[in-house]
DNA sequence: GGCTTGTATAAGGCTTGACTTATAGAAGCG
DNA sequence: CGCTTCTATAAGTCAAGCCTTATACAAGCC
């Protein structure tokens, strides 16, 4: 499943906004979404596993809980396919700034690290 | 359709970023993505038409031509939704500075008026 | 151990979307 | 005009993904 797919569902995008302001159990998130969007509780564990599966959200087990977290490596990855375009909308940067302002210097082995996982070029064409 | 939606698919993603090196017909357009992916021509007019209708590529007719290019507003757009997470893999800046590094400030009136279009917020949740 | 709470998996139905072939429409050329 | 080229639409098939209900598993408590 490609990032984007994942990133196509409402649901998940949700869940990772939900996930941005910090990392959440499972039920709780239930909570949110199945009063946000009427869905079953088997249906958010669903889309946690599709999230855990790409790379999206790391979990930890806590107890009986099961905590999950924003892993922001593959999210950086699929923001990063923007870069052919954001010439269209950005001012105009020095090279060296813009890469600053995308943190592509600094993040790299981070990148490396996190895209282990899979996902790199699935598909004929990326 | 959401942005994500659009640019979930593989062959919508290759047409964009065959179009970001500047605007091509539509036979120009098909005959790269056909002998890349091995669909008919059809089907490469078919996610023009995608592309076309969520706002995403504009056409105009030069005789016998469909002259596409890419509308950046909806991608700009799409982008911000990465927003809320760039603080995970970019290094801090300034808040000036990150604003304009992000061209809100200089392209707002812009992505104003591309979003006239629709999709602003078609289901529950965005 | 047996109950309760928290979470994941299984199985099946339904919808959506992407492809195909066939065909239509529009512009230019002889 | 009739033919060719370029592009779009129509209709139908098929697969993928998301949902539901039912059930399993795991940890803690009495």
């Amino acid at each position: 499943m490609h990032a984007f797919d994942v990133l196509g569902d409402p649901i998940r995008r949700r869940i990772l906004e939900v996930l941005a302001d910090g990392e959440g159990s499972a039920g709780e998130l239930g909570r949110v979404i199945q009063s946000e969007f009427g869905i079953s509780q088997p249906a958010v564990s669903q889309h946690l596993r599709v999230l855990r599966e790409t790379g999206f959200a790391t979990v930890r087990s806590e107890g009986v809980r099961r905590l999950y977290a924003v892993n922001p490596a593959p999210l950086a990855q699929a923001d990063a396919w923007f870069d052919a375009f954001r010439r269209f909308w950005e001012p105009k940067l020095d090279a060296l700034g813009t890469e600053l302002a995308r943190g592509r210097l600094t993040q790299k082995k981070d990148a490396a690290k996190a895209s282990a996982h899979d996902e790199e070029t699935p598909e004929t064409h990326e």
